[in-house]
DNA sequence: ATCGTGGTCTGATCCAGATCAGAGCGCCGG
DNA sequence: CCGGCGCTCTGATCTGGATCAGACCACGAT
């Protein structure tokens, strides 16, 4: 039997059963170690679903909450609007990541998210998974540590720090992402407009073009719309070491 | 037998099987009835700890993580501390409320906590309560609960919101959690100080001092060095509003 | 009592980034 | 081919809150 691209066997007893390689939770499942009737209590409760396009919305604020989704392509942006109307928004998820978990012990979804470009998803259940969590310890684990490595992202942005410093953090971490899922680490498309990564950053547009600009201007980056190349990926981590604590 | 304050008696075996009323968890295993091997199982992982003293700490950054805690009296403030020494408060943590969370899946203690009078906790093994939660469904749950609620707390002041704003979302959520535990949700003690707060809102302290004043100047509340009465809740709400998304 | 020391308050000044305004420009549809 | 429409960039001005400076005050130690 041959792998389907971005799918891995998981099991190999005539039916076909894959599992989507870039779930966060494969990974955990993987780890400890095959187990055909795990494994497959797991498929049942996976589904994959998209494509969605640049725009369509995944799931909004209100909506009933019943599945967590590990992005498998393209990227998602997630938000909130405030009273004035004005967007807030929380976060960019790439491939590899779990978006939903925000929603977990809430019964509707606090945020809404879209796709910045075609996306497709695994869609996991909420109620299986936790369910199936009891019974899988490694599970319960990769759930957990999920959630919690939430928390200390969430309270990165919250620091007092500079326009410079939080624009670096953010092209560093996203740099970063795409290494770990085998993407290049200093050529990437941005798929958010310069208004959605202010908003992220709590800027106002305006200073996210200007400091773009000044940091081309400084040998650090070469920019153009969306396509960008980090030149100096080291000077750049020096200057967001505050923001990433390290 | 009679429950020692602040306890309740949760089996009668003639054993002295006693339980913190003000635990979160506690709460969650009385929800899913009483199952004595259970509760047992909990109460053994459960330990009381302290009194901390004024300025004591709690655990450190670096340290081992092995516990999650709930507090029990007094008052904990998370901070860590950033390259040029300046101290970012994640979160002030009042009884009932659980520190620790965002360690979870570390190996280490990602921040600092330490007592801002004199604080008494529930101290919990993270890996027993783990396991244990594997088998109890009800604490799995309130588990998840807790660190889902933790990520939502994280983004609140994270937004582009002003200082009148911060500091009436501050205030009004403290009195909340005051009102939530049964003390009075008009009158309380601040248990930080300015600097503190400032910290916390990602303000000067000079700042939050002149919005204090400012605040009792318009009638709004009433403040006297940490004593602070909140004459005007209804307006502090509607200030607040924007920051807590109501 | 006196001193010292944190915590708090208040005024004066400064500045990073918001806001306002408008000009290019790539891209899509007709 | 031309409009039109997002998106992006750039300049000019404004401002909320930071920073600097110093006074006051409660409280504990000597």
């Amino acid at each position: 039997m041959k792998a389907a691209p971005g799918r891995t066997p998981i099991a190999d007893d005539g039916d076909a059963l894959h599992f989507c390689s870039t779930c966060a939770f494969s990974a955990a499942c993987m780890e400890q170690g095959y187990d055909k009737s795990q494994l497959r209590d797991l498929h049942v409760l996976v589904e994959h679903i998209g494509p969605f396009r640049e725009g369509e919305h995944i799931f909004r604020e209100g909506d009933a909450f019943n599945a967590i989704a590990a992005v498998r392509g393209g990227t998602v942006k997630t938000y909130v609007t405030d009273t004035e109307g004005r967007e807030q928004v929380q976060g960019f998820f790439l491939p590899g990541e779990v978006i939903g978990l925000s929603a977990i012990s809430h019964p509707r979804y606090p945020c809404n998210a879209v796709a910045l470009d075609s996306v497709v998803l695994c869609r996991f259940s909420f109620p299986n998974i936790a369910a199936l969590a009891a019974r899988m310890p490694g599970l319960q684990q990769q759930l957990f540590r999920l959630l919690s490595l939430d928390i200390g992202k969430a309270s990165l942005l919250a620091g007092n720090f500079t326009a410079d410093e939080r624009m670096a953090a953010f092209l560093v971490s996203l740099s970063r992402r795409f290494a770990a899922r085998g993407f290049s680490a200093t050529r990437f498309r941005l798929s958010m407009t310069r208004t959605d990564m202010a908003n992220y950053l709590r800027l106002a547009s305006e200073t996210v073009s200007r400091v773009l600009t000044r940091f081309q201007d400084d040998g650090l980056l070469r920019v153009e719309r969306r396509d960008i190349e980090l030149l100096q990926p080291t000077q750049l981590a020096q200057l967001a070491r505050s923001v990433l604590r390290e």
